[in-house]
DNA sequence: AGCACGCCGACT
DNA sequence: GTCGGCGTGCTC
């Protein structure tokens, strides 16, 4: 029997699939890690291997050759096959599918490591010189050389083949006519390097304390909380590690939780380390991708910068992982692959035998939990740095106040105090849009969303109904669609209601507003953010956008309309993540100098949220909150495992979760909980009905057994192929 | 997931 | 008589 290779196959099987090594490669300069191209089905696909056993259990006349190695030597190391393999385990995902989650697209797809050469295109001496004219029958030609004289530093070859035209045969041209010249740089040569140009500030205790904390541990796997609120100098601890880290030889890991915010760290980055950063942005090319991809593989790049996704990216050498914004719920992929990063990045420091170094200034309950548990340690920042004052909050009770708008007459009277100072007011509320609801006076209909269990969202701007969710639009109607009437009210409250209220109120202000829809278009949020910091705005409206990481010195008055919202919820860590959020839309306030004031409207002024929250601090707060986990037995006390199924038919899915859930109470597993099956909280969306199981143990090994044997018996179940379902690993959207 | 095979309805 | 609908089964 000849040896037989265990290749992963990025198809949603999972399994799997064994080959005969190719002709062309001596089976001992074989390593797991390579990518083979091996016949599949009637195509051909590009696999990993991962193992060379000595047998199969497919006889061995059914076998069929794998094709090529692509790779000389391993792209993924033993440590990166490891966490990959624990990943497929854990979340219950394919194994091929999950291991090419770890490459580049064009990687995957199997093209080349191979540096390709990088050909800059320039102005030559002559066309500086050369009028236009002579080649005015070419516009192609004429606009490059255009484009050419504003660009000094001359245009990449593959930003020549543009989405507005393909400019190689005129770049050839002008080349031709020595109007431009092309000038190799070397594959390996990173834009990113650069001179730091910031000193480092000056630690104070609690920074010095948490550095040499992670310092003292470099060599080992240790997790580390760094609690810390807004200001407080998370960044400087981490430039300071990651200067160490380098200083070793090693290379970082920084993960934020999403793209608007790498710019910032970035430029910091930047301005204090001279090494080569690979920021993996949504702006990539496919070919920029796989430099930086490369770079960190090989280790010619020593940090790494990037989302979720990014947390499987092999490296070299690692030496830390940083992970920003740790309670942050963009860390979990909500559909594919449903991975947390954050716990991928502390199993993958374990693996490696280093520290993960987890931020934040309201910490999951999860984390807060390890912390108590003795498996992470706890460092924190107590003092804000440079000396800024704490916000100060105050709840506006609003029963029985006439408002207009949402906005109350003493949040009004707050905000022209503000604008009398000459300083800025930011004004949160959690909807786009200008209502969420549009309703009939005549008789009561409200517009809903055909395909959706959800009501249309009124957007002004571009006088149109939308769905949230399915991205439906329409005209907005003038008459009620029921009964005729033509007077039609907006109910509720969205980003662009409260912006033109404010408008009607502060005629004088210049108003800004920060949702997905007002920075949808490239470059649109960084100038709005560029506006903000010149104090070229008085008033900010935004949404969830505005509580992520960006800061915003000038303000000092934070007001959030309606807090109500986020109190009342049926998931259970609705109150957690209001928590979370009031505390991170406060952080924006009161930076520098100037004392800020966060003030909530709210209904429910006794509410005990808010009243622990603001008396006694976010850590109070999440104390209770964890009792109150404990006592009902939720995770972290708990872990649990969702099984969402969807399918057009509005009933199967229910049979479906139905069946699988009495075969899991027949497997009689006595520390496992099935709660379920329930409808969905959208329980139509894009016109497919959706219906959930939650499987729920103390024990994590019973649950992961348990959810094993479920998905064997899944093709016994006799409509599995109608229902698209998949099962969600410590789900953080129950409801 | 793809992709083919296969067996029943409306058309050149 | 065919084109094509998507149910079913398989991928080493």
């Amino acid at each position: 029997m000849p040896k037989v290779l265990k290749i992963a196959v990025p198809v949603p099987l999972r399994r799997t699939f064994d080959y005969l090594p190719p002709l062309s490669r001596a089976i001992e300069e074989l390593q797991p890690g390579v990518r083979v191209e091996v016949p599949f089905g009637r195509g051909r696909k590009i696999g990993v291997l991962v193992d060379i056993a000595e047998t199969s259990d497919v006889e061995v006349e059914r076998l069929k050759t794998a094709l090529s190695v692509l790779d000389e030597a391993p792209l993924l190391s033993p440590e990166d096959l490891k966490l990959l393999a624990w990943a497929s385990r854990y979340y219950h995902h394919a194994i091929g599918e999950t291991l090419a989650s770890a490459f580049s697209v064009l990687l995957r797809r199997g093209e080349s490591t191979a540096p390709e050469a990088r050909r800059r295109l320039h102005l030559a001496n002559l066309g500086h010189l050369e009028a236009d004219t002579a080649i005015k029958r070419a516009p192609r030609q004429t606009a490059l050389l255009r484009l050419l004289r504003e660009t000094p530093e001359g245009l990449p070859s593959e930003a020549l083949a543009r989405r507005d035209g393909d400019f190689r045969s005129a770049a050839e041209a002008l080349v031709r006519k020595g109007l431009a010249l092309w000038q190799e740089t070397p594959a390996n040569s990173w834009i990113g390097a650069s001179a730091p140009s910031a000193a480092p500030l000056r630690l104070n205790a609690d920074q010095a304390m948490a550095v040499s904390a992670v310092t003292d541990s470099l060599e080992n796997y240790r997790a580390f909380l760094l609690e810390g609120v807004t200001g407080s100098g998370k960044t400087e601890v981490y430039l300071r590690l990651a200067q160490e880290v380098l200083s070793r030889g090693r290379q970082v890991m920084v993960l934020l939780p999403e793209i608007s915010l790498t710019p910032q760290l970035e430029a910091r980055f930047r301005a204090r380390i001279s090494a080569p950063i690979a920021v993996f942005h949504s702006g990539l090319a496919d070919g920029e991708r796989r430099r930086a991809w490369l770079g960190l593989q090989r280790g010619e790049a020593a940090i790494l910068l990037g989302t979720r996704s990014a947390v499987f990216t092999p490296m070299k050498s690692p030496g830390l992982i940083i992970l920003d914004e740790e309670h942050d719920a963009s860390f979990k992929q909500q559909d594919g692959f449903r991975f947390s990063a954050r716990d991928v990045a502390v199993k993958r420091a374990s693996l490696l035998g280093i520290p993960v170094l987890l931020g934040s200034a309201t910490p999951s309950l999860e984390s807060l939990h390890n912390a108590r548990r003795g498996r992470y340690r706890r460092l924190r920042l107590t003092s804000r740095a440079g000396g800024a004052a704490e916000p100060v909050f105050r709840l506006l009770d609003i029963r029985g106040q006439r408002m207009i708008e949402g906005i109350s007459s003493r949040l009004a009277a707050e905000i022209a105090e503000t604008l009398a100072r000459r300083e800025q007011a930011l004004l949160f509320v959690n909807r786009r849009g200008f209502a969420p609801t549009l309703i009939c006076h005549g008789c009561g209909w409200v517009a809903q969303c055909r395909r959706c269990d959800a009501n249309l969202v009124i957007h002004i701007a571009d006088r149109q109904l939308c769905c949230h969710h399915c991205g439906y639009e329409r005209a907005l109607p003038t008459a009620c669609l029921a009964c005729g009437d033509s007077e039609l009210y907006p109910l509720g409250l969205g980003t662009e209601r409260v912006e033109a209220a404010l408008a009607a109120f502060f005629p004088e202000a210049r108003i800004a507003r920060l949702d997905r829809d007002s920075t949808r278009r490239k470059g649109q949020l960084q100038r709005l953010l560029d506006d903000i910091h010149g104090s070229r705005i008085d008033i900010l409206i935004g949404t969830q956008m505005l509580a992520k990481g960006h800061h915003f010195p000038g303000v000092t008055l934070v007001g959030i309309v309606d807090v109500d919202a986020g109190l009342y919820s049926t998931d259970f860590r609705a109150g957690e993540r209001t928590a979370q959020l009031i505390m991170q839309v406060a952080g924006r306030a009161g930076r520098e100098q100037r004392p800020g004031a966060v003030v909530l409207q709210t209904r429910h002024p006794e509410h005990p949220l808010l009243q622990t929250l603001i008396h006694k601090g976010y850590s109070h707060f999440a104390r209770a909150c964890v009792a109150e986990r404990e006592a009902a037995a939720l995770p972290p006390f708990s872990y649990q495992g969702l099984w969402r199924a969807e399918a057009g038919d509005p009933e199967a899915p229910r049979r479906f979760l139905t069946e699988l859930a009495e075969r899991a109470s027949r497997m009689s597993a006595p520390a496992i909980q099935v709660l379920g099956p329930a409808p969905a909280p959208l329980a139509r969306r894009a016109g497919r009905f959706r219906w959930q199981l939650l499987v729920q143990s103390a024990k994590r090994a019973a649950l992961h057994a348990m959810i094993d044997r479920l998905l064997d018996v899944i093709p016994e179940i006799e409509e599995h192929r109608k229902i698209r379902w998949s099962i969600d690993i410590d789900p953080v959207d129950l409801y």
